[in-house]
DNA sequence: TATCACGCATCATCTAATGTTACATGACAC
DNA sequence: GTGTCATGTAACATTAGATGATGCGTGATA
């Protein structure tokens, strides 16, 4: 598929469609080719590539919406609130990434076929 | 204090300090009084109030910086992500609720001189 | 050689949070 | 009572990060 084709899917654009696939074209899990018949394609064993794996090609990112603030070290507030949740922060984190691994490509192309079979379904009755 | 005082503390403004303030003020942690000597008062027992009251009093935002997109019902991919994930979310921020029920007050007030003592043994060597 | 599609830098827009201003209200001191 | 101080709140301004858009270069195909 071309980023345009993606853009029009996911309602949004192409370039940001580029800006996000670049990570995952690093990382080997997709592969673009340029010019007439060019576009985006898998190149993955969906088996193997877990949620976890495109987490981490993405960069990342923080998954928690609060987090340790270490802008004031010298805040004697802020760090008896760091001391006292750094810990349940990691956890959170640790849980979520490790749930994030357990959902392989191949499991959510599954789900996705489950879906639509139900919605054809519906559809045609 | 008054919010002058705590903004300056925290390096923001008064209208801020009140603003957050209020939701604390609604849940009956802290008690605040017009006019001249007005300000902010401590009104609960540090050893009964969490900071998952406090995370209560300040409206439950929540804690995940990523989330399921109910936006589009009617896309399957994310249907699929969301059937996949939804579980693991929750189960991610109901960790974080619990670490956050296990730290009074009264704890952090005791972290907190604790490294203010360190503090102060560091400042006169 | 014309067309198509990605790569990428640059700029524009949008949005949520934060900061600011203004004014009303209540409390205390004199 | 009147001046001062502090909260309560609405309305507006600013900021920062994400997202969107534009332009141009490069490579591939017909």
């Amino acid at each position: 598929m071309t980023s345009a084709e993606l853009a029009k899917c996911m309602d949004t654009n192409p370039v940001v469609v580029r800006r996000t696939m670049a990570g995952l074209r690093e990382a080997g899990f997709v592969s673009s080719e340029k010019g007439h018949g060019g576009g985006w394609e898998i190149a993955c064993d969906l088996q193997k590539v877990t949620l976890r794996d495109i987490y981490d090609a993405l960069g990342s990112p923080s998954l928690l919406a609060i987090g340790i603030n270490l802008e004031n070290p010298e805040c004697l507030v802020e760090k008896a609130v760091n001391r006292s949740l750094t810990g349940a922060f990691a956890d959170a984190e640790a849980l979520l990434v490790k749930r994030l691994a357990g959902v392989t490509l191949a499991a959510l192309a599954e789900e996705f076929r489950a879906t639509a079979r139900r919605h054809r379904t519906r559809m045609s009755r």
